[in-house]
DNA sequence: TTTCTTACA
DNA sequence: TGTAAGGA
């Protein structure tokens, strides 16, 4: 398909989409035209990529870990060096220190309007 | 009409 | 990220 598809599906602009591609987050493949051509399975990715970059992720970490999320859970051994696994424990707790956060706020929020609906 | 690259706010 | 220019 080509990006503007892509885009529709993703809900994603297709500004940021050659962005990732720029990252290297995606690679997709060109057609004789020039115009980039994306694979299906690339929809499900690119969903991924913005999840990951809502919960904070750096695209540089985000290209570096993308592998070990992929699909074919059959785990790259491979790729599990001592600095992935590394920096997979550091963005893990990075999130969960994100979710602690996020509660202890969404909280504070559902306390208010509870009063100001109380009052009401 | 859609997409492409490059560049600037 | 949004938007614009200038092509194909």
């Amino acid at each position: 398909m080509r990006i503007g598809e892509l885009a529709k599906l993703t809900d994603t602009p297709t500004r940021l989409l050659r962005y990732y591609e720029e990252q290297g987050l995606i690679e997709p493949h060109r057609r004789e035209n020039g115009y980039r051509d994306y694979d299906d399975y690339l929809v499900d990715r690119v969903i991924q990529i913005r999840g990951l970059l809502d919960a904070g992720l750096p695209t540089r970490i985000i290209k570096q870990i993308l592998p070990c999320l992929d699909k074919p859970r059959t785990i790259h051994f491979a790729d599990a060096t001592p600095e992935m696994l590394a920096t997979l424990e550091r963005e893990r707790d990075r999130m969960t220190r994100r979710i602690t956060c996020l509660s202890r706020n969404r909280d504070a929020i559902d306390d208010y309007l509870r009063t100001v609906r109380a009052l009401a």
